[in-house]
DNA sequence: ATTATTTTGTGATTTAAGTCACATTGTTTA
DNA sequence: TAAACAATGTGACTTAAATCACAAAATAAT
């Protein structure tokens, strides 16, 4: 499916650099596809032969652990998916599953070789990229190692709240087991966790349906445990 | 101090496919360094202005976490240190110090930056390289969230004896403390599970030497817990 | 060498959180 | 609109591993 990436209202920051023959490339060799919540967008195991660019939704990027299933993080629009993955092995080492409905442009890995060889502003915007993501996963696992499950819950709340939702209300897009996966803890504990902090108030459970209530709290409970 | 970095044995693959200005541009732009067990070599909280290669020996990487100081990996030379940090945040994120006696070239980062920008072999091999280091951290968190203590202790020992010495016999470059820092668990139970170890004849541990005495139970620890 | 300081070994106790078991509610789909 | 299935709430029990509290070695410092 052909379409203007230059036009393209999704387009991330970093392709606001790219010289034109780098968008008729693009343009010619992308593909753009729908996704339902819960569909597979890249699958561990299978060979890597596209970066995938989100242009709208929210997907959770997982693997598969020693025991079960291990949720790296939620991404929301717009963002590249998959770098890591498909230039660091031939064969996905993770897992994007869609947690709305989404949109995606499937780019081939050589066209997306290209372009970054050709743009030296877009290939340090992505080496910037992929240096802030360690950085985070540095962070982001030393937290999940040391704290305890209030705090990591707290963690997850704020980070949906602050970084993907930009609301204080927002509908969780995981059931409890993914949470669980996402917290590294069980089920049940995210269930008590979640009624627990209802109960102090902290926050107001509906469902899925979040409100954050006393952030101070809950910003205290991810530091203090 | 000046030295010729195209002549330098210690060069990282990398390096291989540098252009004649680039080599002359860090020969001229580098300082070599050597440090002695325990020191620092970045520091957590400073300001980044130097990419770090370790030209010989052992290094740690490690982060204060929430609750206590975080090891994240032993790297060994040849390598460069300090690319996440140095190009994700103005702040260094973490901290490297070495573990063993090191030697190393600081490399200033708009240097660099102006290599990576010339040579694109140069600048793919460094992006493919830190896309390895995410996957890879996405995978040691899961197994370290995951495992319990004695996997995590099978995993550290074979990932020295592997990845680092190339032999089935070292000595740890860590203490018991570290080690624990690295294996997410309590100086106490490292202590007791190399004993433990050792007493089912497993390792044979004498002091801060380890011979690896029987590797498959060892890789079986690591898979089952 | 002798003292001081850090590192290691091990038992006893405590505790956070996992597992099990089952009730209850919510959501598909036939 | 049932019936089937999936997701959630909660109590009782179990367990891995942390913490505490020392003693014993090993290293470093004077």
């Amino acid at each position: 499916m052909e379409s203007n990436c230059k036009e393209c209202p999704f387009n991330a920051k970093a392709a606001a650099t790219l010289c034109e023959t780098s968008f008729e490339q693009l343009s010619a060799n992308h593909l753009v596809l729908k996704f339902k919540r819960g569909d597979s967008i890249i699958k561990q195991g299978m060979y890597s032969t596209n970066v995938v660019f989100l242009r709208t939704g929210l997907a959770k990027i997982h693997l598969a652990g020693p025991y079960h299933e291990q949720i790296v993080r939620v991404v929301k629009a717009p963002t590249y998916l998959g770098l890591p993955t498909t230039f660091g092995d031939k064969i996905n080492q993770y897992s994007v599953t869609a947690v709305s409905d989404v949109e995606v442009c499937f780019i081939d890995v050589h066209v997306f070789q290209n372009i970054l060889n050709e743009n030296r502003e877009f290939s340090n915007d992505i080496i910037i990229e992929l240096c802030q993501n360690e950085l985070e996963s540095f962070h982001r696992c030393a937290n999940r190692t040391q704290k305890q499950i209030r705090g990591n819950m707290a963690d997850a709340l704020l980070e949906f709240s602050d970084k993907i939702f930009m609301s204080d209300t927002f509908t969780i897009p995981l059931s409890q087991a993914e949470l669980a996966n996402l917290v590294d803890t069980s089920r049940e504990s995210v269930s008590r966790v979640l009624s627990e902090f209802d109960k102090d108030g902290i926050i107001d459970v509906k469902g899925k349906q979040i409100e954050i209530v006393n952030k101070k709290s809950l910003k205290l409970i991810s530091q203090n445990g």
